[in-house]
DNA sequence: AGGAATAGACTAACCGGTCGGTTATTCGGT
DNA sequence: ACCGAATAACCGACCGGTTAGTCTATTCCT
């Protein structure tokens, strides 16, 4: 039962997430999500404080939905590397979709507000964690599983995994090329493959 | 002999390079380039048609710069593999001797202009593509070496390797720690080397 | 003298944000 | 059930400041 004005706090909300995704935070203007929300100047205003709030309502946002991300990666079947591997596969096939656009929404609000605004920061950061505390978690049965090597440092692999994650994205992007991504997984792979053999 | 106007020129051209990269293309202003470089406006204008021709201009200069950089890699010591380990742990020297500020000039270009300029991202694809031609030139030799199992493609893993360093700086400016890069490196060593024993 | 280089006033569009006023919804008293 | 007050939601003109870029006037150097 959400009233009126929730929904379109919602719409703005919405909105903002969508255009600093794509064209960056300091690169959308309040006018921007103006227009593409059809919400008037002083609504918006009536239901944010300003520019600044909303950025942080929209990486709030992200900070909750990856909790779920993340729980459906493990709910999934499969060795734990191979749940890794499909979670990394899944990200390319969504932006393969979506023509290369956007990147890593994450990702983009990092490199562009972490020199820039120290709340904005911490709050990337808080996701940034949270992705190496679950991937951790999933090497470390993948080490029990001996699909890695013992003498592995599972929290040091984890910021591996996201590095390579982002880092792919980032080329997948510029290149406009999703195989990017695909040659990024498969040569990770190989490499932790050939241990077993 | 460079005349009165080439080392004016060269001084915006030195000056917007360190704003771009440190608090990104759209967010810095063509004032903001005049009050640093104590230079003015007309005088600008002169040497350059706008501030995309800046912006082309500064990202010419990182192709130039490219190619030296990549043969200090070759020329260097060590096995293959070490070399590139070695290349990964000077730009986590350099990011930690300057606060974990700006990352990287061409990662932070990319994810912020590859979707708003096809001309810009036509040039910072340019770099990623002479980044992975070195690099894979470097894991060929490994590969002989057998540093590497024979099975991996290595033109696949030079665009890991890229991916792991953008990735990589990316999480050393987010978290202003640059023992992440340090684990990633780590972390790559660790299964590479697990191949061979 | 004359072109290269520099200076800075000026413009029009756009920026984030404010504010007074209007409409829609909710709710207590009868 | 109905009315009126209170409040939540919405509207758009307006503000000071900034944006990239233009233009004319001046100075430097050969």
């Amino acid at each position: 039962m959400s009233s009126k004005g929730e929904r379109t706090r919602q719409k703005v909300l919405k909105t903002a997430r969508e255009l600093f995704y794509l064209n960056g935070y300091n690169n959308t203007s309040i006018d921007d999500i103006l227009k593409t929300s059809k919400i008037k100047k002083g609504n918006l205003y009536f239901h944010f404080r300003g520019k600044e709030a909303l950025g942080y309502a929209v990486l709030d946002s992200y900070l909750t939905e990856e909790a779920e991300l993340m729980n459906r990666m493990f709910s999934g079947s499969g060795s734990p590397m191979e749940r890794i591997y499909r979670l990394f596969d899944s990200s390319r096939k969504h932006l393969s979709g979506q023509g290369c656009r956007g990147g890593c929404p994450i990702g983009n609000f990092a490199l562009e507000m972490s020199d820039l605004h120290n709340g904005f920061r911490k709050k990337i950061n808080a996701v940034f964690d949270a992705w190496c505390d679950h991937l951790e978690k999933l090497l470390r049965k993948a080490k029990q599983a001996d699909e890695l090597p013992p003498s592995i440092d599972t929290k040091a692999m984890a910021c591996l995994m996201v590095a390579v994650w982002e880092g792919g994205v980032m080329l997948v992007k510029t290149r406009k090329d999703p195989r990017v991504m695909g040659d990024c997984i498969k040569s990770l792979k190989g490499i932790v493959q050939a241990y077993r053999v």
